[in-house]
RNA sequence: GCACCCGUAGCUCAGCUGGAUAGAGCGCUGCCCUCCGAAGGCAGAGGCCACAAGUUCGAAUCUUGUCGGGUGCGCCA
């Protein structure tokens, strides 16, 4: 049940049987949503002021006939007029228990919705290049497509969630010379690691498994032959690594595709460009170095590119490398191409800072390759700084000492990585602060919004010690006499439980998971408001041994927001512990 | 030089896709609680929403320009 959009159907109805004529992409700009001063009432809506011009009346007017509609509905306590055309609503109780009971029937499902009616969403994230562990820069974009799935699968799109492997190209070799190297060490040589090779300690095992296997073979083979056996072996340890740092997280993906089955011979990327040439969207031509910062090695060749300016990009793109074999881009149209072949008419990518240049050309890919029937939404996760003891410290994947996904989540613990990456928008730089997330204070978030629910249940447990004869169970949660429930501190709380369906609904269409976060972290500080009011003014307590009936209907309340509590951390991909240690 | 993102209280950030007198936490000031379901509650001060035009009933939100910060800028992935 959502009142916001119960009553923007009764609205828009009570618009059209007046007024006939408007039409429906007018209609659909009215909306109904919480005044941000509750003084104004439970609902407010901009209705007439939308309908007023087209009408050539004025907005007041419009109103005024509008409320006449409502003043007599039962569930309507009063409706007035007000500002410049406003129509708040003032609802009697009645419909508030209403919503308790929807929360308490619908429960786990409560927030769902079949806004997307089943269309088929590929979001891709991590992404990362398989050329060592995750680091703190991924883990951004990790939990924020993770939870961005969760949130549009609630929200009734059928989502895929996708992990894109760069295992070709030149990184890939270079994996490859670097695992070849920790083999050598691995048969006792000592080795120095130049410059441009990954010099993790992570490649150390790589070469032990190389020596186990082959013994001293790949000594004997010309060095190109044995990079490219090396390769193998140490891309598939990554990826192992990297799935094993995501299952840290709890970040999982449905598909994992591989760059390579793109190339070859009748592969995606030939016919892609075949199709596209048919399209004649390919030419072959000469691009303007780029202005102001011309690169020393600058070549004026005759290429292959794709009009990518056709499609919003600001130049056309190359799609065949100098040595005669592709560019990442042409692999990535095909691979998009292959994504829209598959069905999925929407698609997402989570990409991170430093891809803010490739947006456009993506988003010209997509636009090419399925006629404009499909759209693509790039998000782009800014970086995270992360602070310890006051000091920033840097890290970067090429070099040794680098902070990991791993140690990140040692540290803190993946519930609290988690909430705090995405208690922030993803577009906007962040700070990571060490101290702060293992902080029991109501400063560090993530404790508080699991405080609040660790405090939900330590509520029904002191019930059972209180009242131990009172049945709290789930029927006769459900049987509650709700309409008990009256004073403001518990009518305030259930508005905010009323507000989840379109919190959920409105944060899956923006891609803003964060906007959960945020509701989960209102409701926390609403119900810890509700609690401390008990302090003062014993009658507003929860538990109360001397009226049992009352008891039953605030637990109610206390189970819904115990609930949506939960729904939300679900979403987010964060526990909810009955108890905090 | 160009593109994208950001600029909101002293600090860290929200602001529900254009709504009413712009919000929260921290910090600051002053009370209350300190018997309870440990890890608090209430109130106050604090703002030219970077700046300037424009669009309209109405702009922090949309457009354009300027300033400041970040990121990126043939064939790397």
């Amino acid at each position: 049940m959502d009142i916001f959009a119960l009553f923007t159907t009764r609205v828009t109805e009570a618009l059209r049987a007046d007024y006939p004529e408007l039409d429906a992409a007018l209609l659909s700009r009215v909306v109904v949503e919480p005044p941000r001063d509750p003084a104004h009432g439970d609902l407010s809506t901009n209705a007439s002021m939308v309908v007023a011009k087209p009408l050539g009346k004025n907005p007041r007017e419009v109103a005024a006939a509008l409320v006449e509609r409502f003043k007599d509905a039962p569930d309507v306590e009063s409706v007035e007029v007000a500002g410049p055309g406003f129509i708040n609503f003032r609802l009697s109780n009645s419909i508030w228990h209403q919503v308790l009971k929807a929360v308490g029937a619908q429960g786990a499902n409560y927030g769902r919705s079949d806004l997307g009616q089943g269309e088929r969403v590929n979001i891709e994230y991590v992404s990362s290049n398989p050329t060592g562990p995750m680091h703190v820069g991924h883990t951004r974009g990790a939990v924020f497509g993770d939870a961005l799935a969760s949130l549009m699968a609630w929200s009734g799109y059928d989502v895929t969630r996708e992990y894109y492997i760069n295992d070709t190209g030149g990184q890939t070799v270079i994996l490859g010379r670097s695992a070849l190297l920790r083999y050598r060490e691995a048969l006792g040589e000592t080795i120095e690691i130049p410059s441009g090779f990954y010099p993790g300690d992570y490649l150390i095992p790589v070469g032990q498994v190389l020596a186990a296997e082959h013994g001293r073979a790949l000594l004997d083979m010309p060095e190109e032959e044995a990079v490219l056996i090396a390769r193998e072996t140490a891309l598939a340890a990554m990826m192992e690594l990297i799935k094993a740092d995501l299952a840290q997280l709890n970040v999982h993906h449905d598909v994992f595709f591989s760059e390579r089955q793109l190339h070859g011979a009748g592969g995606d990327i030939e016919k892609t460009l075949a199709w596209l040439r048919e399209e004649g969207m390919v030419y072959e031509g000469r691009l303007d170095p780029p202005k102001g910062k011309t690169p020393e090695d600058w070549e004026d060749r005759e290429q292959t590119l794709f009009r990518a300016t056709d499609y919003g990009d600001d130049t056309d793109r190359a799609l065949v490398k100098s040595d005669g074999t592709y560019t990442y881009f042409a692999a990535d149209i095909a691979y998009h191409r292959n994504k829209y072949l598959r069905g999925f008419n929407h698609m997402v990518n989570v990409l991170g800072a430093d891809h803010s240049g490739y947006v456009k050309r993506l988003q010209a890919a997509v636009k090419a390759v399925s006629h404009n029937e499909a759209d693509i939404d790039v998000r782009i996760c800014q970086l995270v700084r992360l602070l310890k003891n006051g000091e920033p410290f840097k890290m970067s994947k090429r070099s040794g000492d680098l902070i990991t996904l791993s140690d990140l989540v040692e540290e803190v613990g993946a519930d609290a990585t988690r909430f705090m990456l995405l208690f922030r928008r993803n577009d906007a730089a962040m700070d990571f602060d060490f101290a702060l997330v293992k902080e029991q204070t109501r400063d560090n978030p993530v404790f508080y919004v699991q405080y609040a629910h660790a405090r939900a249940c330590s509520i029904f447990r002191t019930a059972a010690r209180d009242m131990p004869e009172l049945d709290v169970s789930d029927a006769a949660l459900a049987g509650a006499k709700t309409e008990l429930l009256e004073t403001a501190a518990d009518i305030e709380l259930i508005r905010l439980l009323g507000a989840w369906p379109r919190t959920v609904a409105a944060a899956a269409v923006a891609h803003e998971p964060h906007r959960i976060a945020f509701y989960v972290h209102d409701l926390a500080a609403a119900f810890h408001g509700f609690w401390a009011k008990g302090k003062d003014d014993p009658s507003l307590r929860v538990v109360n041994p001397t009226e049992p009936t009352l008891t039953l209907a605030r637990l109610a309340l206390v189970d819904a927001v115990r609930q949506v509590i939960r729904n939300g951390l679900g979403i987010l991909g964060v526990g909810a512990p009955e108890e905090l240690s």
